[in-house]
DNA sequence: CTGAAAGCGCTAACAC
DNA sequence: GTGTTAGCGCTTTCAG
């Protein structure tokens, strides 16, 4: 009797993998048939088709994916690119992405770049030599020489997030200079002409803060702003609204470049016995789930991360069913809502 | 002229993609010598070395590793199940788990199940007919044949986030039920006796509520729980304090189950005007930025998402590093920090 | 240290 | 509707 332990059926712990010859031997036809019937059923006879799904049954036969993509040429992998998945906005990107890839028969390679161009590179070369059908990313590449490869790459691509950048290939997202200006217009529709605008000093936040200061001052209004350098803490929000009012005595109403920064302004606005929005209105760019569990509950500008993951995965499944060589520079704007609460 | 767009240099968007034959005759050797060239470097001699990597840089070769995966049996994916990436605390795990690995030279693909036991199972299918190097999954399975087929797989598997079953292979994670105690000793130490508990309706809630209701009872305190059915908003955590309140007049410290329902139901203190933590203590459990963002800052017990994620990658790693057949049943305890901030 | 031969397990063509 | 043949692009033996 072995030392080792074996399993209670007495099978060795790892048996030899079943092959789809031994399916086809079991159900007394040739491979290729057995092989037709699990990818393209319709093309074989009810009974043979029975007889292989009971000989996999049987075998508890478990198709080797990598033989299958290495001879048909498509992997059914997509990879996407996020600079981190800690951060909610993209988490929920990725979330949409793989339940509709994965509702679709795709499966989903994550690689995280940390904002590094060098980790982004790195990612699409594995990426593109696991050859996958399909490739998403977050904005646009850091580098030229990136951006070329993927270019002549001959993978169908999605940019998400901005919209700021003109389209390798296809793209979804929104317009950070538009988000700014819209939370403008309904700040200036509520009454609101001293703004204040907190965030991180990177250059999607500066886009915001421009759209937000170009819709106020053309309507006569002003907006002080507190660019924090990143990375950045919730904790700094609180005195960086000090600072905003002490800079602008006058301050009617803050933008929150997210929600965390937001909720944590709401405190400071709290404790310093100030009324909200009676006595400072309060607004946020993202609404997760903590933008309502707030209490005012906050305003904000609305970011479907979920469904600019979704979207990406439609469309590159779109491309993936059509023509390969569809047209490039299809873009889609997901647009922002305004989601008006107690805060402003 | 062709009417559709080609690439600026003449050539198709999509040229044939590059073999290592190619590489190798560029090189003046044989594909094998090609190969070891780029796999085992230290197995060829410098000058040739320098010769494959020059035609590999000349031809911009990127190696197919779909087929490299099938000839060495070996494919460098790691795949991850967890219940949604949106929710944060799985989200850091799978960032932690991500990093590690890549930087090992591994890819991560990722699969949500939704907390539904045919997803699960289906992943681990398609995962397990990739042929990932290493398994890792959220908790016990579902369902016992899935239990039956991950043992019998022989694949390397690390099991994540509790340790209340018994390990199928290698676990990493935390007690629930010590969860609770710890917190009990925390606030225990701190004089309070009669304690309030909000959480979802569901088997880990209630292994912490278990654990903070025995080590409180033992000391002669007093736990009111308020269990609300999932899925669970954080906008039910102030109504369920109230409730609590009610209930337990006498009450003076109150746990909530994650940080999004404790930031509510500090929201929901401060509308009361109760001071926290002088009239009303609060704790949380998890400690995500958003619990040092609130104010008063949020006492916590820390949950080490990331940490469990890159030991769940290292466990595998040494794993795959080592014997193939290495005893089972290895469980690390991350073990949780207590956090004392200003809310209790 | 380098090369020749033989697959890895499956699917695209093409016949029948 | 089913089978035969010939690879997919790479890495493993095993010789030299």
């Amino acid at each position: 009797m072995p030392a080792r332990a074996v399993a209670a059926d007495g099978s060795a712990p790892q048996a030899r993998a079943v092959r789809l010859e031994d399916v086809a031997r079991a159900a007394g036809v040739a491979p290729v048939t057995a092989s037709r019937a699990l990818n393209h059923p319709g093309q074989v006879a009810p009974h043979t088709l029975a007889r292989v799904q009971a000989a996999v049954a049987a075998l508890a036969y478990v198709p080797n994916l990598t033989a299958g993509s290495l001879a048909s040429q498509r992997s059914r992998i997509v990879a996407a690119i996020v600079p981190t998945v800690a951060n909610a906005v993209f988490s929920e990107m990725v979330e949409g992405l793989g339940q509709v890839l994965s509702a679709a028969g795709y499966q989903l390679l994550l690689g995280q770049s940390g904002y590094r161009d060098g980790d982004e590179a790195a990612l699409v070369d594995t990426f593109l030599g696991r050859r996958v059908d399909g490739l998403v990313i977050t904005g646009a590449p850091g580098t030229a020489a990136l951006r070329e490869r993927l270019r002549h790459a001959g993978v169908p691509l999605v940019q998400t997030w901005a919209l700021d950048d003109p389209p390798l290939d296809m793209q979804v997202g929104f317009d950070n200079h538009a988000a700014g200006a819209r939370v403008a217009q309904e700040l200036l529709a509520r009454g609101y002409r001293q703004l204040g605008f907190i965030g991180a000093e990177e250059p999607r936040s500066r886009l915001r803060l421009q759209g937000l200061r170009d819709t106020v001052q053309a309507a006569g209004g002003h907006v002080a702003a507190e660019l924090l350098r990143p990375p950045l803490a919730a904790s700094e929000a609180g005195p960086a609204l000090l600072r905003l009012r002490r800079q602008s005595p006058g301050l009617q109403a803050v933008l929150c470049n997210n929600d965390l920064l937001a909720a944590a302004a709401l405190f400071e606005a709290q404790r310093q016995g100030w009324r909200v929005p009676a006595d400072l209105a309060l607004a946020t760019l993202g609404d997760l789930p903590l933008a309502a569990a707030c209490s005012p509950r906050l305003s904000a500008l609305h970011i479907p991360s979920r469904l600019i993951g979704e979207r990406a995965a439609q469309l590159l499944l779109a491309r993936l069913a059509g023509a390969p060589d569809a047209p490039r520079g299809l873009r889609v704007d997901v647009g922002l809502a305004w989601v008006a609460r107690e805060s402003t």
